[in-house]
DNA sequence: GTTCTAGAAC
DNA sequence: GTTCTAGAAC
């Protein structure tokens, strides 16, 4: 080294030492303490620290990832430490700014590891924070985030990451930084504890089992209860009683017999669910004669399992998390009575008398009808139920209506059309609980073909749906309270004017069937139900051409909905509307993304389902649906399309898909 | 699904 | 300077 020349541009290895600069990205969900962190550090470090937080680095406002990668930069060049203030959960989030860190800037990472309650809590409480997460919309939030953490890893470039599970661990990292002057260098590895080891994919009904056992002061760890054995517990649970053996006086051997034939039948069709028979008494003759036959046939004790307890506290009391209970329902669907049904119905409060004379009347001996149970029920809040399902079995009492005298030939077939049709209810309500159909065991008509297309559209289907794309889930559900824009109801299936229309007549033809999300779940037994959605659409556009001959309609379904809850669109060519305003909406009419009704029909009756097209669709240019020219923006495409008076495409006008004034098929319908 | 808005495109 | 898109947030 040149030591006689003392020019700046020479920096002696102490100097290079001190001109070093920290990045410290921050790792925490809303109200795990990152801000309050950075502050505390930086008015007691004697090192210079710039703070750079996503929720007010837009003029006090949110900005944007960009404006915290600019602002990090800048800091750094300046010489700067900086703290990276914004969530960070997930590996790409921090992979940005870890590639702005030159050699001479150390990447840290500090994980706020608080358990999520605490976070939780804490949003809701504080007031003015400057992300604005307040409120009971911070659960959702905070939990939607977690979802998808994923724990820093020194692989990703980090030279030090420390985890904190507590405020005291918080503390101990404020002090180290706090003392870390202009200088210092903190030594590089894994410091504090990290939390056991999450899979990404860890789901909301998961994270609620968690903070609920914290909150229990490991009540589960202790006891070997019933519910802690195994993968079992992750699995949607249904719990129910035995039915009609009790008031309704059926033979319990061959009830059990039925019951345990009917829940092999149902598990060995449906993967991941888990069923269990609940009776008060611990000397419950149907309890061990059930448990009998389930070991003599060898069922999955995860699957299928006997629990003593009260059916309306299994989880506050019991430890067993079931999310759907079946209540043994008299056939006017009445709270009282006694026995399992007065239970049930004092449990869940008026919530689910209203919520089931929305769904039903009455109920046939052999049926059942699920009922979504409003949060507001304690039964929601306490048990975590979402769903109780109603189901009446056969009477062989001669005090009550229905007697069937003593005939069990009518009596066991009731009996079996009562669980068959109760597990089916189960299983589509624990399809919609998971956003997915439970795995279906193939059967022997499947090619391996088909399974594995089958297996890949689930992977695709297992995305969350957010709230806001249960708007006409909850119309469909309870169409009574969601009167707005409701033209017609009918049994299977609801006409709405859609909220933002994208042409002067553009309707919705809403399925009322619980489970039925999307296009991808209509199957064969769907097309009764189809149909009738197609035709009231056809009524309607009927309607429409009477008061203006001059439109033309198509009656259609997105191949990939934002909204759950199959829905047919009736909408007018025109698609001359204010709320027609990007890309994505023109294409999802006027591409493959939209599937006309007469071909999903066809193709279900032909091939089991209906074909679906890729959201890559909805990026293509735009392009006039009449002319096909194409059109560099939205406003040049709407003022085209006003003008263009070009014959539709040849495709549209076969089969019916275009339906006008002058269609004959129209009345044909 | 919409709203909001930064910044790209013109 | 204005228009328009696209991404984030809900």
């Amino acid at each position: 080294m040149d030591s006689g020349a003392s020019s700046d541009s020479h920096i002696s290895p102490k100097e290079e030492e001190s001109s070093r600069t920290v990045m410290v990205i921050l790792v925490g969900p809303p109200g795990s303490g990152k801000s309050t962190f950075c502050e505390a550090v930086i008015s007691a470090s004697r090192r210079p620290w710039v703070r750079v937080c996503q929720d007010t680095i837009g003029n006090g406002k949110t900005g944007t990832k960009a404006q915290c990668l600019k602002a990090a930069v800048d800091a750094l060049n300046e010489g700067k430490s900086v703290f990276i203030d914004r969530c960070n959960l997930e590996r790409g989030q921090r992979a940005d700014f870890l590639k702005l860190c030159g050699s001479l800037t150390d990447m840290h990472a500090i994980v706020l590891d608080l358990p999520a309650k605490v976070c939780i809590s804490r949003c809701v409480n504080r007031t003015g924070h400057e992300g604005n997460l307040q409120g009971g919309r911070a659960a959702v939030i905070v939990n939607k985030m977690l979802q998808n953490k994923e724990a820093p890893n020194l692989n990703e470039g980090f030279s030090r990451i420390t985890f904190c599970q507590n405020d005291s661990d918080v503390k101990e990292a404020i002090k180290t930084y706090s003392e870390l002057g202009p200088s210092d260098k903190l030594s590089s590895g894994e410091f504090g504890q990290k939390s056991k080891k999450e899979s990404g994919q860890q789901s909301i009904m998961k994270f609620f089992k968690k903070s609920a056992r914290e909150e229990n002061n490991q009540k589960e760890k202790e006891g070997t209860s019933s519910s802690g054995n195994g993968a079992g517990n992750e699995f949607p649970t249904l719990a129910f009683p035995s039915i009609s053996t009790a008031d309704f006086q059926f033979n319990l051997d061959k009830a059990s017999d039925i019951i345990v034939e009917s829940a092999q039948d149902f598990l060995k069709r449906v993967d991941n669910v888990r069923l269990a028979l609940v009776d008060l008494s611990d000397k419950s003759r149907i309890i061990s004669l059930v448990r009998e036959k389930v070991v003599k046939k060898g069922i999955d004790s995860n699957r299928f399992i006997t629990f003593v307890g009260d059916i309306t506290m299994l989880y506050s009391k019991g430890g067993l998390r079931c999310t759907v209970i079946a209540n043994a329902a008299n056939w006017r669907l009445k709270p009282g009575g006694g026995g399992v049904n007065a239970a049930i119905f004092k449990a869940a409060g008026e919530a689910l008398d209203i919520a089931t004379k929305g769904r039903a009347e009455t109920l046939n001996p052999g049926s059942s009808v699920a009922v979504p149970l409003p949060s507001t029920s304690p039964l929601y809040q306490r048990e975590g139920v979402t769903h109780v399902i109603h189901v009446l079995g056969p009477n062989m009492n001669p005090q009550r209506p229905n007697y069937l005298q003593n005939d069990y030939t009518k009596g066991c077939k009731i009996l079996r059309d009562a669980y068959s049709s109760l597990f089916e209810s189960f299983a589509s309500v624990a399809c919609l609980e998971r956003n997915k159909k439970p795995k279906l065991v193939e059967l022997k008509d499947k090619t391996s073909g088909e399974s594995k297309n089958k297996e890949k559209r689930e992977e695709v289907k297992s995305r969350n749906w957010g709230s806001w794309a249960l708007a006409l889930y909850n119309t469909a559900m309870d169409p009574e309270n969601h009167k707005d824009g409701l033209l017609e109801i009918a049994d299977d299936f609801i006409v709405l004017n859609d909220l933002y229309p994208k042409a002067r007549k553009h309707v919705l033809v809403l399925s009322r069937l619980n489970g039925l999300d999307c296009l991808e779940d209509a199957k064969r037994e769907h097309l009764p139900m189809l149909k009738s959605m197609h035709s009231a659409g056809v009524k309607w556009v009927k309607k429409f051409l009477s008061e203006d001959p001059s439109l033309h309609f198509r009656l259609g379904y997105h191949s990939v909905p934002s909204m759950r809850q199959l829905h047919l669109h009736v909408i007018s060519q025109d698609f001359d509307s204010p709320s027609l305003k990007n890309k994505k909406h023109w294409n999802s009419f006027n591409t493959a993304f939209f599937r006309d009704s007469v071909d999903v029909i066809d193709e279900i009756e032909e091939h089991g389902s209906a074909k679906l097209s890729s959201e890559k669709l909805l990026e293509m240019e735009l392009r006039c649906h009449r002319c096909k020219s194409a059109h560099p923006n939205i406003p040049k495409l709407k003022s085209h399309i006003a003008k263009c008076r070009a014959c539709y495409p040849p495709h549209l006008l076969q089969n019916s898909r275009l339906l006008s004034a002058s269609n004959n098929d129209l009345n044909t319908n």
